[in-house]
DNA sequence: CTGAAAGCGCTTACAG
DNA sequence: CTGAAAGCGCTTACAG
């Protein structure tokens, strides 16, 4: 059934040129009279030859894939940085092996193996909240350019690209303040990442700005995920005095506090005020519209695909670091 | 700055053993003694040696990726798609590349090339909805696995795996008919396809069992999105008399006829039922909620991923067809 | 287990 | 433009 593969010196024997010629055809090479091109292209498709990139890249040692590392597509965040990756290297002519880290360090480390395994140029890596020693160290080593994306580790000096999270907790808390909030709390996340830290810094510029005290019961860790925001807000009630607003670390995270509250008989933008992160979809659609911070996902994935490929293209460069404003969107629930 | 690869001999002569016997360890034959395991798998982290799975895959003539082609990341529901291909193929061990068509029938031709120009082993295809004459020559004779997704062509004989349309556009007929509704429109969609027709048929049976007349103006195509279910709408309403409910092609669609019939004063559920397809994240999400039904488009993605691996396997078992039942999942539209 | 050779499908480099 | 040779990093097949 399947057949033998049609190589290059069969089209060229066909077309009656050397095999270097035929080679300087399918690369698009100009130095090639119109005549042999047309001759050539037509043994082509007569035969249904498909170039072999993967031997060509082999033997010129180039790479015309991308691998990006992001932790789930189910989220539908890294499902927008997919998405603006994606684009951005279709324009580019390269195509990308997607993985999957579901937050874990060991599938972190598999997957950056794998791709490597298959000659990607380059890695797109979103990383997990606590990349080990052991991969940080992996990942120096790599011999490919890699650039990060929303979440940066310090220890590497890589292109990044990410989202101001200072500005962004900052842009919420103080919004949150002017509309007569003083007992605000910090909801979901994992305060090993720099993600975290960055975050409550700005939370706390905000709280201090106005002179208002951080108590930190309400500051409460968990999971980033809609699950998560219920058993973080089910924690935050547990102590007084109960805050009146809540800035939680995602949308997802905000819309499992939404519901954990209204279960407990809060009326949303009411009773509580509840400020998401991301911006997402669900975001407008839930009943009522969430309150939220907009980081771009989509804009994040477009850049860190230019800079992967600047990078590629001159391993030399200077270091960059893209940081994205956040813009705040207000809604209903605040 | 890029240093020179290390190659499997260079591991070979660092552990003091044959190149043949390395190779052996690396694709983890058994037949090799534990002790020269070992010290061959030393050398490989002291050398930081990475299997070159390309190379491999080369001389074997294998492959240990896949293509998925589909319409476009940003629509939920080839995101779900997406998500149930890449978790299945990742328990495989294999990896994809993704392609979006955006629904042109050029760009589909363009990314089968490029994945076979990537020496894919099999490729998941969500074919256009006017797939060429041209492109479905070029289909037949690709010489890897297919199996196509969603949509169906009739003259390419591969193995399909997509949700039983025609009782999707009965169910939810029937539904409203139930509902004590008899002017009942169909929105959305192309007629081209064989997904039209056959939701057409199911849609027909409905209304015929229960003795009702189909309207020709209560059938309206309209591109596939949200802004294409408010033009549907909008034409709906020009003609009496004016339907008292709809089922939209999907959730997509129905959302905008959702926003078109509010801006022109409908109240949704009470003066116009809507029913949607696919069972979309926002479908819940939407106030009120959407009544739709479930395509389970995750499950028919790792269904795809199944089939092809088996037909990887064996190029000459019989072809499958594997038709899902969707689900009504009743909500407040309706 | 070893060693040497050939080959997967290309590109490179070079003499003509 | 041609032609012959070498090489990218592997696996295969075979004699020992």
């Amino acid at each position: 059934m399947r057949k033998k593969r049609v190589t290059l010196l069969d089209v060229a024997k066909h077309a009656g040129v050397s095999r270097a010629t035929a080679s300087l055809i399918v690369r698009g090479s100009p130095s090639v009279s119109d005549k042999t091109r047309r001759k050539v292209q037509e043994s082509i498709r007569e035969l249904g030859y498909v170039y072999d990139r993967v031997a060509a890249n082999m033997r010129s040692d180039k790479s015309s894939t991308v691998g990006l590392i992001i932790t789930d597509i189910a989220n539908p965040y890294f499902a927008e940085l997919l998405i603006g990756v994606h684009n951005k290297l279709a324009e580019f002519d390269y195509i990308e092996f997607l993985g999957t880290t579901f937050d874990s360090d060991e599938t972190q480390e598999l997957l950056l193996s794998k791709m490597l395994e298959h000659r990607v140029g380059g890695i797109i890596l979103c990383p997990v909240s606590q990349t080990s020693e052991q991969t940080i160290k992996r990942i120096k080593n790599v011999d490919v350019p890699i650039v990060l994306a929303v979440r940066e580790i310090p220890e590497i000096e890589a292109d990044y690209v990410g989202i101001d999270y200072h500005a962004g907790a900052e842009l919420s808390t103080t919004h949150l303040i002017q509309k007569g909030h003083n007992k605000i709390a910090f909801l979901g996340g994992a305060s090993e990442s720099s993600a975290f830290q960055e975050r409550k810094k700005g939370y706390t510029a905000a709280m201090e700005q106005a002179s208002l005290q951080v108590d930190p019961h309400h500051v409460v860790e968990s999971p980033i995920t809609r699950e998560g925001g219920r058993e973080a807000v089910r924690k935050m009630l547990q102590n007084e005095p109960v805050p009146t607003a809540c800035i939680c670390w995602n949308d997802l995270v905000a819309l499992g506090v939404m519901e954990e509250l209204r279960q407990q008989g809060y009326e949303i933008g009411k009773d509580m005020a509840v400020v998401g992160f991301d911006n997402i979809q669900e975001a407008s659609m839930h009943q009522p519209p969430l309150t939220t911070v907009a980081s771009h996902a989509r804009l994040i994935g477009s850049q860190a695909a230019n800079l992967l490929r600047q990078r590629m293209n001159d391993p030399e460069r200077e270091r960059q670091r893209v940081i994205l404003q956040p813009d705040l969107v207000p809604r209903k629930t605040t």
